[in-house]
DNA sequence: GTATATGCAAACCATTTGCATCAGT
DNA sequence: ACTGATGCAAATGGTTTGCATATAC
């Protein structure tokens, strides 16, 4: 079961990429389609799925509405869902993977994956 | 818009209270059904949805995989899903709460809801 | 040339909604 | 009595799937 390149596919990861607009599923199809406005929505669908599997991009669930997000997954980072302006901020937390470390240690776990989703309002519309 | 405490919301209630197993929709409506034959699908969502809207219960989404489960809010804690048994075991980590604030404080952010998912194996499938 | 990926449309299925009825206050 | 909640069934809508075709290798 070898992986194909096409170009589908390479839009689709320029989408996540380079936009740093962690897009919902919807987004990402309505992005693609103007490089390409014969994608399909099913492909999007095959391609975001497959990347999440594979763990080369990551799934956002939102922290009070329905729906996920999605983002590449370069460096381990937490997203805060701003209430104001609804875009979702990076987060860069340096004791994060120690604080996970702790958690395990403590409560006698084995911790392979986590998720840190945040609420709240950001930096520049706390201004 | 005065709430009314009916037979069926307390089933609900009741279920999400005794049972520390952190069900999915399906699963308490079928525990429900269990309660009382005639409950429909449809007053489970309806009350579920109220309760995570009005905070008493928290909706918690699958690290790797598709779904959600619910569990009463009664103090804050996180959850770890794990691997080998399937089940969802709650974690109390005292300096949650303060982790939380000093990503807000270094983020110069306002974090007013988080949600920390965990995944990996339970203390008991260690062993 | 072969097998994987695509596009389209249909199928799926969890969730929501409209409506008549029931029941809590 | 009034109005919110229920149960049923139908509608909804996001996601998946079947299939013929296109295309990467």
């Amino acid at each position: 079961m070898n992986q194909r390149n096409t170009k589908q596919k390479e839009i689709i990861l320029k989408i996540l990429d380079e936009n740093r607009i962690h897009p919902t599923m919807q987004e990402i199809y309505d992005l693609a389609k103007k490089e390409d406005q014969n994608i399909g929505q099913a492909t999007v669908y095959r391609n975001i799925n497959k990347l999440v599997e594979d763990g080369m991009v990551i799934k956002i669930p939102s922290v009070g509405e329905e729906g996920y997000h999605y983002d590449i997954n370069n460096h381990p980072h937490t997203h805060l869902v701003c209430n104001s302006c609804g875009k979702i901020i990076d987060i860069f937390e340096n004791d994060y993977e120690k604080f996970i470390k702790k958690i395990a240690s403590n409560n006698s776990v084995i911790i392979k994956k986590s998720l840190l989703v945040l609420e709240g309002i950001c930096n520049n519309c706390k201004k």
